[in-house]
RNA sequence: CGCGGGAUGGAGCAGCCCGGUAGCUCGUCAGGCUCAUAACCUGAAGGUCGUCAGUUCAAAUCUGGCUCCCGCAACCA
């Protein structure tokens, strides 16, 4: 392969707490930017993670009556299982317990302190122990001689804990640069935004290490110290490349193409990583590509509001391939979006069975019936026909596009307007019609729909990947030709087909499913 | 004046950078078709584009003020 190499990464889950939705949003947008590429002929390495040291793992363990690894294997399998049924298993998982990942952090904090960035310090501040965190002076509040988080009400107190510091605040400058001759770096727009005029603030030093728990990697020459979560869990985006070893089978998939992440911990992957990767003396990351947040029914999931849903759930209920594509039409990349019951049926209904699967229904069964289940033979084109052919050939390059951009619903959006245009070309034609009066026509008619379901059906397969392969089966299209290479093909008149079969099911509620 | 995003027909959004008949999806109503997964196609109703003022021949679109909503605000995935 002649292309760049692209890694595409999700962030890594913290192993304290089971798959919820967010999870399972952001595997199926990371898995769909590596199928779409590995479709497109690209060298792709499609990397996870699991975040699994500090106090709240170790204190999580404690209350299920688990080892602190205990909690981490458990919680690994979960998601392990979640990435099977989203059909979005990931090429590695990188688990920060793992022998290796010890090896990249340790190689990186070294490289760091040979630098001197790493410095020994002391970090104080106001705490509380109820919140577990710590306040800043106009966070708080004096009452009675006693101090207070204004915000929680809790005692907080003065602590001074022995701490490694990175010094962060010396890469604010080469960090603004960075942005300014990369504005791609971090995408969408708006986030990038709010980064830069936060570095412009100025940066503080980041403290790197803990005493007070020991659940984590120990610092090199100092076991007493643990390293922080920062250094640790973002390591190991370097770590799936084979980290230290700048040789081995995977090191050309570094600098990673994407991190795929959270609009929560931009600020930790656009500032903190980079800078870490400068003072390392290693090649940053293409792009730091941010998504929004899932609500249900547009109110954050809570265990008060009893609105948790699993990603397992969801799939059980609609099928994988309608949840990956209600998630990635859905939600404008970058964006906030909302998901409800209502809001998945009506479009895994509409779009899928009606427009979609219904087309490939009522033309395919068309062929069976009336060409002899063979694709039908292609006579002399007409302007219509050439039109809805010219318009799904325009598609590929719109999804690279738009994939290019991340804009993913964008080159959904593309593709159901010409599935919309194929619709109304079908019923324009009549072709039931032309069976009595024309029937060579029909057949030209019908081999230029099922010609376009060909061509929607290989650009669908990142969205829709068990779906997809159903329609190309139905059309006789072989395994491998359904790369992107092979989008300009056409469909040879006379092979056989396969008898009809539904591709998207339609959803029927229980209680208003006929008894 | 801390930073950023947003306010457009019943719902969700696009348009705003580069001013000039307000567009899309869903929903509603009416009609058509019968190949098809009660699906598909056509048409209609419905918005003074948060608010006030300004610039202009002309503003959803530019400028300024105001109101409301949502994130972030440093060690919290």
């Amino acid at each position: 392969m002649t292309k760049t190499p692209y890694l595409v990464t999700t962030a890594i889950p913290y192993a304290n707490g089971a798959p919820h939705i967010g999870h399972a949003y952001e595997r199926i947008a990371t898995d769909v930017m590596a199928r779409f590429q590995r479709l497109d002929g690209t060298d792709v390495l499609f990397v996870t993670g699991m975040d699994e040291h500090g106090q709240k793992m170790q204190q999580t363990a404690v209350r299920d009556g688990l080892t602190p690894q205990g909690l981490a294997d458990r919680t690994a399998a979960q998601f392990e299982v979640m990435g099977d049924m989203l059909n979005a298993r990931a090429d590695d998982i990188v688990r920060t317990t793992s022998e290796r990942h010890k090896a990249s952090v340790t190689a990186i904090w070294k490289r760091m302190e040979a630098k001197g960035d790493i410095y020994l310090s002391k970090y104080s501040g106001w705490y509380s122990v109820r919140d577990e965190a710590y306040y800043g002076e106009d966070e708080i509040e004096e009452r009675d001689g006693r101090r207070f988080s204004i915000k929680t009400s809790t005692l907080v107190e003065w602590v001074e804990e022995e701490s490694y510091f990175f010094k962060l605040s010396a890469y604010a400058k080469p960090l603004l640069e960075h942005f300014a001759k990369n504005p791609d770096f971090i995408v969408p727009e708006q986030y990038r935004k709010e980064v830069v005029s936060f570095v412009e603030r100025g940066l503080l030093d980041l403290s790197m290490s803990r005493t007070t728990f020991d659940w984590g990697i120990p610092v090199p020459g100092n076991p007493k110290h643990v390293m922080y979560v920062w250094v640790d869990a973002l390591t190991n985006y370097i770590t799936a490349t084979g980290f230290p070893d700048r040789n081995g089978p995977k090191s050309h998939y570094w600098p990673a193409a994407a991190h795929v992440i959270g609009k929560d911990i931009t600020r930790f992957h656009a500032i903190y990583w980079p800078a870490f990767l400068m003072s390392a003396d290693l090649p940053l990351p293409k792009q730091i590509v941010v998504h929004g947040f899932l609500f249900n029914r547009g109110e954050k999931m809570s265990k008060s509001t009893g609105n948790i849903v699993s990603p397992t759930d969801l799939v059980e209920r609609y099928g994988v391939d309608p949840v990956r594509y209600y998630f990635m039409r859905e939600v404008p990349f970058g964006q906030d979006g909302r998901y409800s019951h209502e809001a998945i049926i009506a479009r895994m209904n509409a779009e899928l069975a009606n427009d979609l699967g219904n087309l490939a229904q009522r033309s395919l069964s068309m062929v069976n019936k009336n060409c002899g289940a063979k694709v039908p033979v292609k006579g002399t084109l007409t302007a219509p026909d050439e039109e809805i052919l010219t318009a799904a050939d325009a598609l590929l390059a719109e999804c690279r596009k738009q994939h290019g951009d991340y804009a993913i619903s964008k080159a959904m959006d593309a593709i159901w307007r010409v599935v919309a245009e194929a619709n109304r070309y079908f019923a324009g034609q009549e072709p039931w019609a032309l069976k009595k009066t024309d029937p060579a026509r029909m057949e030209t008619v019908l081999w230029t729909t099922a010609e376009v379901l060909r061509m929607i059906g290989i650009l669908i397969q990142p969205y829709v990947p068990q779906s997809a392969a159903k329609l190309l089966d139905l059309l006789a299209v072989p395994e491998d030709k359904r790369s992107f290479a092979h989008f300009g093909d056409r469909l040879q008149s006379g092979a056989n087909l396969p008898p009809p079969a539904a591709i998207f099911p339609r959803f029927v509620d229980e209680e208003t499913k006929p008894a």
